[in-house]
DNA sequence: ATTTTTGCAAATGATTTGCAGTCCC
DNA sequence: GGGACTGCAAATCATTTGCAAAAAT
């Protein structure tokens, strides 16, 4: 999709001790053309002419770099998606799987409590949010569902 | 472990259309003797003269009737527990695995924010902490990592 | 008697790995 | 040239599924 995006990512990988070679840059030509998440395997099967093993090679490269990030879906499913990079957690449509990024992260105060409490060193966390977007609301009723997310 | 536990969830089994049966009464007593959070392969190993897909088949009857929690590790794996039923979150060692749980989720003011902005209706939500207790960090020092929750 | 549930083994699906050849720097 | 990267195919794992036999209500 857009072409700064793309290169953005080349010079990244760059800047590491990765070398860019074709194979690498069609995976990341396909995966800057998926809109929204998209599974390792859906990867796979649009990436024409490159080995299976060097598309999820790539793709955990691109993960352990940053520069993809992981969204848990409901049903507890791991996809991926094109990452801003920076902190940031998931809004995920289960009706059409629209998703937004925030940033806002107000667990803040959350983690303190807990932290004071548990006695734990709080690291990090993980955020998904799953609804609908206005366009599915709009559109149909709410089908039922058994989300994971308890 | 505790008996009323066991009892309470083939109470809960019978309550359903389930039906209690030796192995799945082998099967939840193994789950019910493990320390935290395991794997399914981890309790397929432990659970002996049971068929390999009953106990999956079990690990997931009991996921659906709520009587078993999802644990996401932050290595992006996915681990089970027994579930105390109710809304809560984990907040797992990241060094030696203990979880605790809580229930104190003070997400809904963020909650409110988005779908005031995005439009969506959020339905639910997955939140998990990571961090070392108390134990581990008395210790040892933290070792380097790389969290998948960014 | 009827409906579930189980076990087994085969089928799947998703990654990973070994390794020799190829490509980038 | 030498280490990094790739393709292919085989190997691994984890989980699912088909189906006939066994068990529960």
């Amino acid at each position: 999709m857009s072409p700064s995006l793309v290169s953005n990512i080349l010079e990244r990988l760059d800047a590491g001790q990765h070398r860019i070679t074709a194979p690498r840059m069609a995976v990341i030509g396909v995966i800057a053309s998926m809109p929204g998440h998209f599974t390792a395997e859906a990867l796979a099967a649009r990436v024409r002419g490159v080995g299976r093993a060097t598309v999820f090679r790539t793709l955990k490269l691109l993960v352990d770099e940053g520069m993809v990030c992981r969204v848990l879906l409901d049903d507890g499913k791991l996809h991926y998606r094109l990452s801003r990079g920076a902190h940031h957690h998931h809004l995920v449509c289960t009706q059409c799987g629209a998703i937004e990024d925030f940033t806002t992260c107000d667990v803040a105060e959350v983690i303190g409590e807990l932290s004071r409490r548990t006695g734990y060193e709080i690291e990090s966390h993980w955020l998904e949010l799953y609804g609908r977007c206005s366009s599915c609301r709009s559109s149909r009723p709410a089908p039922p569902r058994t989300p994971l997310a308890v």
